[in-house]
DNA sequence: AATAACTGATACTAAATTAGTATCAGAAGT
DNA sequence: ACTTCTGATACTAATTTAGTATCAGTTATT
């Protein structure tokens, strides 16, 4: 069971790439060959991350991709439903059968549970969070 | 993003039909009818889940399969690792890129503490516990 | 004006996973 | 013997995920 995709992977990655460089034009290459990531796979992610507005673009030399919002603002959740769809168990026992078979509902219930915490736990990480983290794990590598 | 699969979600649908009829064997077949689930696929199913001593089966003419154990030590986590494997992140953050990169540690590190909330999640939920909550939804129906 | 470094848009292929089908052999009850 | 069942296993189809390729257009730089 994996939980994220390549997509979200790489979208994460990149948002973390343009955090270290606010307000700054990065271009998809750069990030491309600095996370190891297939260009033109980046390519579309960042389209899709710009559609979304999570990041802005400029187009010509120089150009590139920056940051659309304060990445405290940024949650991981929203970047996986972009890519993989809202969180949501088998949608067969939810459509397909509906409600007719009683025992669906049972574990569709129970799940639904879980799904309304992870999403709230996704939401909390934030791109902000996160690079947060990355700089506390520096400093704590100066001092050793 | 789809959490269970249709293996989970009709192995599940079988053991609650199994959990209903406890300590009598029954045919992969009448399940199959009662759930609407695709005999041959249903059958692999119940074969798996027998390696894994979730079932007992039993061959020949007045067969089938039974539970193998108390439903309230059958949980839902145990069946989802069967046929999807482990809750896991994005594996190659994980293998691939190791510590190397430690954006990724970060996020691994937030998204693993996920993950242990969820399987304790998964684990609690058990065929039992399911067998419970529909019986509950039964008898309120009846005071109506 | 020419060129190099960019993104926009979109079409395509490949690989992996999930879902579903089919078949044959053998066991047990009648 | 015959029917009802599981064991084992091979196969196909559909869907999703991953990755590649191409061409048009924009902007900075010379």
């Amino acid at each position: 069971m994996k939980v994220l995709t390549k997509n979200t992977d790489y979208a994460v990655r990149a948002l973390l790439v343009l955090g270290a460089h606010e307000g700054e034009y990065v271009s998809a290459k750069k990030i491309s060959e600095e996370q190891g990531i297939p260009y033109q796979f980046l390519r579309r992610i960042l389209q899709e991350l710009c559609k979304f507005g999570l990041v802005e673009t400029k187009e010509g030399a120089r150009g590139g991709v920056m940051l659309g919002r304060d990445p405290h603002g940024i949650g991981i959740r929203e970047v996986i439903e972009i890519f993989q769809g809202k969180v949501e168990l088998s949608e067969c026992m939810f459509r397909k059968q509906l409600c007719s078979n009683r025992a669906n509902c049972v574990l569709r219930h129970e799940i639904m549970r879980i799904e309304q915490m992870v999403n709230r736990e996704f939401e909390q990480i934030t791109i902000g969070k996160l690079l947060g983290d990355l700089k506390a794990l520096e400093n704590g590598r100066e001092h050793h």
